[in-house]
DNA sequence: TTTTAATAGTTGTATATACAAATGTCGTGT
DNA sequence: ACACGACATTTGTATATACAACTATTAAAA
């Protein structure tokens, strides 16, 4: 389904806007897809991320700061994810004894638990969208998205 | 930047596991872009997508369940987005006469004066991105992202 | 004609997000 | 030691979004 088709354009678009559109329109599908995916778990895709986050610090605790730059939508407020993740015991949350301005932030077993039983899930959920299309296109893919954000200035 | 980078990854990803985060991230600085765009205007970018899809219907008239369908995140609150244009009076909501079910949402010519002077900076924002990549990659982009869109099942 | 089902839209409620202001802590210079 | 700016995080508030329940109207069936 083209982009026109979806969003049931009846004027020509010139392919600048089409990319815009057709990239908000793939996140948006994709997004509803993993939405559904985490529901079941009572997670949300920011949660997970965090929770994601943390298991790739391997142990070694992050503070509030280093969550929120490796977060996609830098946006969003980090304290208030965390305090649903830590109402659900899938965190801890202790104030850092070097520098008691920062935070230590730590997934817990269960939290642990829950991305382990996740993984194959969010693999299928990958290789749904990639299933169509081969590994050389999927890495022009990225080449491409990542050159058309790199603007002029 | 690639993905890595800006996630600051440590691990080495697949295509398919980048293909997607590159999908959220790019279309994260659009949004954010594009929100900055219309700050000064004070509309959000849905509501501007709303007002755009009254302009396209050329005076006629537009019921909720048609901009519903033509909007890129189908999940939203059209009857609140409506509201906010309405109170701006960017819009007319009537009932329609000949289905009372129905309502008739039309852009009024403030509203039709307000996309008017968004259009080239709207037109600029779609060149920024498109700014350091050829036609020809950008018409790749668009078949590429359709063809990831398109599910085996 | 009454009942039932389908359609179109609105509203309530809970949750999420955005952004600015506030709080507490640390480092540096005087 | 004290003042001051920088830093890390939290909180307040307004707005947005998600989803289900509700209302009103129309169309179809009995």
């Amino acid at each position: 389904m083209t982009i026109e088709e979806v969003i049931k354009s009846t004027v020509k678009m010139d392919n600048a806007k089409k990319v815009i559109l057709n990239i908000m329109y793939t996140q948006n599908v994709i997004q509803d897809h993993f939405s559904e995916l985490m529901k079941p778990y009572d997670l949300s895709g920011e949660q997970y991320n965090v929770l994601r986050i943390l298991r790739g610090q391997k142990g070694k605790p992050a503070n509030m700061c280093v969550i929120q730059e490796r977060m996609l939508a830098k946006t969003s407020n980090t304290t208030r994810l965390v305090d649903k993740l830590l109402l659900k015991d899938l965190v801890t949350r202790n104030v850092c004894p070097g520098n008691r301005r920062k935070i230590e932030v730590l997934i817990t077993q269960k939290g642990l638990d829950i991305l382990k039983e996740l993984d194959p899930k969010v693999d299928e959920h990958e290789r749904l969208f990639a299933e169509n299309i081969s590994q050389e296109e999927l890495e022009l893919l990225n080449t491409l998205l990542e050159k058309y954000r790199t603007q002029q200035n």
